[in-house]
DNA sequence: CAGTTGACACCGT
DNA sequence: AACGGTGCCAACT
């Protein structure tokens, strides 16, 4: 496990950065960080990025990633069904079922903002 | 060390 | 429209 900590915490810091530089309100797509990572398909590396992101000591809004039809899909990892959809609530985000409503109005691409 | 898994995305059928 | 297979790359077993 230390012998490749070094190369995880360059990846994973990465995405906890992204992640993290999300405004309140506003949510973006695994898809999205990976491209902005240099790989577009890597969608799936993210998901386990925020999957270790329980683990880290610094809270990540990881209730901010959803997958890119703005459903959340990850919302099963959270401790309770309803934490993430409260979280995003309170922020000012809009949830209809277990997927945001006006997605594409809230939908912030780290490709076009951190550019 | 090799195989399996995974909070996804995209294409083909 | 629904389902399955493939790609991607790192972590986990």
């Amino acid at each position: 496990m230390n012998q490749s900590s070094k190369a995880n915490e360059n990846f994973f810091e990465k995405v906890y950065s992204i992640t993290r530089l999300i405004p309140q309100g506003r949510v973006t797509t695994y898809g999205a960080i990976a491209r902005y990572l240099g790989s577009a398909r890597s969608a799936r590396m993210v998901g386990w990025a925020l999957n270790s992101c329980l683990n880290q000591t610094e809270w990540v809004p990881a209730h901010r990633v959803v997958n890119r039809n703005g459903r959340l899909t990850g919302k099963i990892h959270f401790p309770g069904m309803n934490t993430m959809r409260e979280l995003l609530e309170s922020e000012g985000v809009e949830i209809d079922g277990d997927a945001v409503v006006n997605f594409e109005k809230v939908f912030w691409d780290p490709n076009i903002e951190l550019r």
